[in-house]
DNA sequence: GTGGTGCGAGCAATCGATTTCTTGACGCAA
DNA sequence: TTGCGTCAAGAAATCGATTGCTCGCACCAC
């Protein structure tokens, strides 16, 4: 790989002027400026990033944590994020925490390792990951899950809210047992999908109880055995609330292994939308979030932090909506 | 963030003493190697990763480059080489080209300028930026896509051979005029899943017309184009073999919006599975590619070529396997 | 003619680590 | 005591770019 040395040679001038013409910053000569461009491209010249980027302090990636790379709603809310990045001359790389704390931990090493510009973080729940971006001074925001115990910018969605519709529109349906399937309890977005559970059911006098809540992975498997726990569990619910969208699909796979009727024997809605919601037979009640929205707006929030290190953190909460397919309409409410 | 000179005065020893413990390279006395790693934890150094990487030259980072984020075909290839690279001691980032060849050409510069210690690539089609790294010395591996014009690495799957499968069972089920809707033509992987349902065709004296064939662009939309396309052309067929993913499941769209019933009216088979194909009704018959293993397949090389720069390049060629659900399975010959 | 001003270009320091080379201390044997 | 070998630790060069400072030249005004 030629260096700015072999071109400064080639063109018969000094490192700091060829810097000067890629860059450029300072005024050069046209003569030398046409020299320096053509010795760049006979050596086929490409400024090694690393040696610019420890000069300077700072590099034009922006790293993207994602807790799992395998579930839709991040892959959407990825392209907003590169989309913005690149409108504003970054680039984007992804790094797939896989829900794990410790893969977390990695990234967000390498993250200030490699001095990056600035990172987007769907968190794990452990606040000290993100606390050590911020002392570091490198521009966060916080996106999908609220990070407790850290003063980040945040973009979030109205999860109880939604959970809430969700439930409102089971009760609509007729359906008396509503059960919930929640996530891991640490998350702050499980947490708040379940609060607008048990809201919606105190509100119109259904029973509230802990029989009728399990706790999931927020993956596919981990639906599957939540629900088969609930069927096997006492009394059988006659609807469910799936607080996130791989373990909707667990759940309705378990249904259909063991022939119950969807919505029929049991009604089903679901918390964020997966691509094909409307193949699937009974088609997927959902809460939809704004998944490339949210990616947008991250991006454009990390942008002005990264323009203006020292303002307050400041968070956005975007709307969810309820899509009401088949899986939560009761023949009998019909 | 402190560096490696604040340690080493903090630790009372030279910036090379400190490196050594760090490295674990050098023997270090006992007392000396205590004493820095106090220091090391008193001022949470943190080595700088662009100090490092310039002076030795390399990363420990592997980029991979894919085609389409949103398809679950790629994140669980992702999921098999991000299991190698922690193995190797690598971290994994990701770069989306969205199909885009300028914007695979950005990321290839990214890589080539941030020294990347190698690369996995689905490529685009143009050998181009390929060879561009090849040139630089940086240790490629080509995943899931050929590509013509440049020796390297590869892990592919026996796309002829399960696109005959497919069209072969739908031959089996009956069904006489049999479509297909290819890929982009660019992409050898589309030609090649082409020439299967051809030589399919061909081999059980079937018609084989362009009428019959349409090229999508690996997407869900194109895939309901595709089909709409197919019904409104002429004389419409009765199944279809679709050569990806997410274009079947825009395919499904397109047959369930026109009320067309599967597999009575249309049998259809399409090529990668996706994660719900049993959810959809009717689930969907696919050819099953083993893409954990392509991911873990596609890591284990690039950590041969790294090891081995000189090796000449090899080509590794994964099966494929016909899943038949029910989307396949026409009443008559049932 | 002399001094001031402006501007373009080069010199050299710098970023923070690694690594080669050098130095010095110590041990052991003659 | 001298000399040689061994080994650990420090000094300094190095990776490849950026950038503050300096210098030289040209031009202009006094």
């Amino acid at each position: 790989m030629a260096t700015i040395y072999d071109v400064a040679r080639q063109a018969g001038v000094s490192a700091a002027t060829v810097s000067r013409v890629v860059n450029g910053r300072a005024s050069v000569d046209a003569a030398l400026t046409a020299r320096v461009q053509q010795a760049m491209r006979e050596l086929d010249y490409r400024p090694n990033a690393l040696a610019r980027n420890l000069r300077r302090q700072r590099t034009s990636i922006w790293a993207v944590i994602i807790s799992d790379i395998g579930n839709p709603f991040f892959t959407s809310m990825v392209r907003g994020v590169e989309d913005v990045a690149q409108g504003a001359g970054y680039s984007v790389v992804l790094c797939n925490s896989d829900e794990d704390p410790a893969k977390e931990a990695g990234y967000v090493a390498a993250a200030l390792a490699e001095q990056m510009a600035g990172v987007i973080i769907s968190s794990t729940g452990k606040p000290a990951n993100v606390n050590r971006l911020i002392e570091a001074g490198t521009p966060v925001v916080a996106i999908d899950r609220e990070v407790r115990g850290a003063a980040v910018d945040s973009v979030l969605v109205d999860n109880e809210h939604g959970a809430e519709l969700a439930v409102e529109q089971l009760i609509g349906a007729g359906y008396r047992r509503i059960a919930c399937i929640s996530g891991p309890r640490r998350l702050p977005t499980a947490q708040q999908r379940l609060r607008g559970y048990t809201k919606a059911l105190r509100a119109h006098r259904h029973p509230v109880s802990d029989d009728l809540v399990r706790y999931g992975d927020f993956r596919q498997e981990g639906g599957y055995q939540a629900m088969a726990a609930l069927l096997d569990g006492g009394q059988a619910p006659d609807a469910v609330f799936v607080a996130n969208n791989l373990m909707t699909v667990g759940a309705m796979e378990c249904l259909v292994d063991r022939g119950i009727p969807v919505p029929d024997r049991i009604g089903v809605v679901g918390f964020d939308d997966i691509p094909w919601a409307h193949l699937v037979r009974p088609s997927l009640s959902t809460v939809v979030q704004p998944t490339y929205e949210l990616g947008r707006t991250a991006a454009l929030l990390l942008a002005e932090r990264i323009a203006e290190p020292s303002r307050p953190p400041s968070t956005v909460t975007l709307r969810t909506e309820l899509k009401v397919r088949e899986s939560s309409a009761r023949p009998a409410a019909r």
